[in-house]
DNA sequence: ACGATGATGAAC
DNA sequence: TTCATCATCGTA
């Protein structure tokens, strides 16, 4: 029984979804056709003072959909050349979201390590930025029941500039064997 | 180790 | 309107 992901889901605690999201699937349409990926890695952005956030600086054009609803996708384009793709937590008006930065196939015939390579390869860009996460916007999570082992927390990546006390923080979270 | 490349936000 | 900055990746 495949489990879709809902906004139920993704109002709880930031740290927790990213936790929870290893294992589960991003599933993609793209001209008909499925394609349906393993999470392998996250990060959490939680809160108006994380400052390795791009929400600590307030609510602006580029950053009110992390103060909207859970479950809408956040993406935004980096040094000019990528995508990232975020999914908003929390209640609204409290931004936060979980950055997807790994995936892998089932078979393993398809490994994405870097939240660039990710977006290529699932031809994620703005178009997708404010939509929600269900079949209609042809981009969305589900849960199909896979074991998920042991999970490694680290110090998330390129976040130097929020200072030591934000850049040190374990919010980036992964599994190995799948 | 470093350059590509453009949207974003803050300053002027 | 101009400028510094950046949640990265591929090539060397």
């Amino acid at each position: 029984m495949d489990k879709l992901l809902n906004e139920k889901f993704f109002n709880q605690d930031t740290s927790l979804v990213a936790q929870e999201l290893l294992g589960k699937f991003l599933v993609r349409n793209i001209n008909g056709k499925e394609i349906a990926l393993i999470i392998t890695e996250t990060e959490a952005y939680d809160g108006p003072n994380d400052k390795a956030s791009h929400a600590s600086k307030g609510k602006t054009e580029r950053t009110k959909v992390m103060f909207g609803k859970p479950g809408i996708f956040y993406v935004y384009l980096c040094y000019g050349m990528h995508y990232m793709l975020n999914i908003v937590t929390r209640e609204k008006e409290y931004p936060a979201a979980v950055l997807i930065r790994g995936v892998v196939a089932q078979n393993s015939s398809i490994v994405l390590n870097g939240p660039g390579k990710v977006t290529k390869f699932l031809k994620i860009d703005k178009n997708l930025n404010t939509q929600k996460a269900e079949k209609k916007s042809g981009l969305w999570f589900e849960d199909r029941g896979m074991q998920q082992g042991k999970i490694q927390k680290t110090p998330r990546i390129g976040v130097a500039y929020a200072g030591p006390l934000w850049a040190s923080k374990k919010l980036r979270f992964m599994i190995q064997n799948v």
